[in-house]
DNA sequence: AAAATATGTCAACATCACTGACATAAATTC
DNA sequence: GAATTTATGTCAGTGATGTTGACATATTTT
């Protein structure tokens, strides 16, 4: 990405050259230092999402998974004993989406279901041994990746990224978070907010 | 996302029911309360990234576009003048996937293209006025959706929030997001790191 | 003049998402 | 006990987004 200067405004195109505040300005009386801070947050995020799921596209290329395979062995690994409706509810997908990704990791052996002893209409989900390999792997670079960046800091300030994490999360989906994380006795000390 | 709580251990898939502790144990001894951390840290992570684009991609939906328009709307928007190249570079994908959503965006007017005046081969990308617009309205929610929550920290907290972003980007990407964010005058305070 | 660069385009393909309908089995409610 | 709801699975069809690899054009650089 050698991005180079950006040239100077041109008089023959200058309607759509105007800068970002020049332009929201127009609607915004001016565009607060604040919104353009967000807008380079933004790009941030963004950015650090890119190079998270990039190592890990990786992997899955060499088995014939994609992404979405990641996501469902990563949740299966972490909650075992997760059911379909939960990934769902996760994932904010489709059944139809989840159900091809899951049939395959179901065939090849790396997540296997289990009928629920109270409610025997639950396929409750594991992963198989060749599935926590898979999982582990997969979660290594991410892993190391947030290491990395929270051993640069102290123990309040990764709360804070925490909390901040959470906070970004919608309203209304904060809860299922919380309920789903504290099955592996997350947010002991207090849930954030 | 109702999530319920995982029922206990059954001796019958014992092997696929070990939890991810005793798991992880079998070959990193024992897993340290860190690494557990990190997996719901990443989870928050991604809880974040997913409600982050939910909004944008209700808009995206009205008028046929999907997220990468939204993607290529915003960098070219946010630094008019951009090149082709450089839009690969930051949203990493190929070149084929971008000159579909570009073609797409120029058609109907969103985006317009500049022969670059210095090499005449370069074509520099600007919003429209009509692209502007689409530009902002995207923005918006996730401007709010940040602005909700930095509000809620102190300045110094959001300076830390901004630099536990970008150290979650890839070392060997770091360089190339300063230079992009440098034109619209960002990391003025000397670059994070 | 030759090589490298920036862009655009083609065909073919894979993944992942969507909608809507329908089926089964089991649990819950009346 | 019958009717409804719930959890899951499955079908067919579609669209968006990504991939690879090859090739064309214009322009700049060597």
């Amino acid at each position: 990405m050698p991005v180079k200067k950006v040239p100077m405004i041109n008089e023959e195109i200058n309607t759509n050259e105007t800068n970002l505040i020049e332009t929201l300005g127009e609607e915004n009386h001016s565009m607060s230092l604040t919104q353009e801070n967000m807008l380079s947050l933004i790009e941030l995020f963004f950015f650090a999402y890119r190079d998270f799921t990039e190592e890990g596209d990786e992997i899955l290329d060499t088995f014939g998974f994609g992404r979405a395979h990641h996501r469902v062995i990563h949740f299966v690994h972490h909650y075992p004993g997760l059911r379909v409706a939960d990934l769902l509810g996760i994932l904010k997908i489709t059944k139809q989406s989840l159900a091809r990704v899951l049939k395959q990791l179901i065939e090849q052996d790396f997540i296997c279901q289990k009928e629920g002893s109270k409610d025997r209409r639950e396929r409750l989900l594991y992963t198989t041994d060749k599935g926590n390999k898979l999982a582990k792997e997969l979660a290594e670079p991410q892993i190391n990746r947030f290491e990395a960046t929270m051993s640069q800091f102290s123990k309040s300030e990764q709360k804070l990224f925490e909390n901040f994490l959470f906070k970004l999360i919608r309203q209304s989906n904060r809860q299922d978070v919380i309920s789903l994380m504290a099955q592996n006795g997350h947010f002991p000390d207090g849930k954030p907010d």
